[in-house]
DNA sequence: GTTGAGCGTT
């Protein structure tokens, strides 16, 4: 039973995010994150909550602003508990009209949350010699 | 100064 966690841990690891949700990631590249473009600057995290909802369990939302927090970038993501709500949304959601916008859908571009290990340059010692 | 490609925080 502990080997069958280890080799499910191995495929399924857990982004820690600011309020505890986990982002969920399975393999390489696919996440229950979605990252939302296109979005009309009057769009709120409500609004994208409200709209990807019907999908599944929304964990977290975030449309990005300027500095100041006062402009919207017109691009956000959403999180979903659980990957195939956001597979479904994605699909969905991508390309509707959303607050007067047709608002574009992709899977969250790869970031470090890979189990695969960094690569490092050669240690002082190696370059030296 | 208000405009339209894009991957940000904690």
């Amino acid at each position: 039973m502990a080997a069958l966690r280890r080799s499910i841990s191995r495929f399924i690891s857990h982004s820690n995010a600011k309020n505890g949700a986990a982002q969920l990631v399975l393999s390489r590249g696919i996440t229950s994150k979605l990252f939302v473009k296109g979005l009309s600057f009057s769009t709120t995290e409500k609004l994208l909550t409200d709209a990807f909802s019907q999908f599944g369990k929304v964990v977290e939302v975030k449309v990005i602003r300027n500095k100041d927090g006062t402009r919207s970038k017109g691009y956000g993501y959403v999180t979903f508990s659980a990957i195939d709500e956001a597979q479904n949304a994605l699909i969905d959601m991508n390309g509707k009209l959303l607050d007067g916008r047709i608002i574009y859908v992709d899977s969250v571009r790869p970031s470090g949350v890979y189990d695969t290990p960094k690569v490092r340059g050669p240690s002082k010692s190696e370059a030296d010699g």
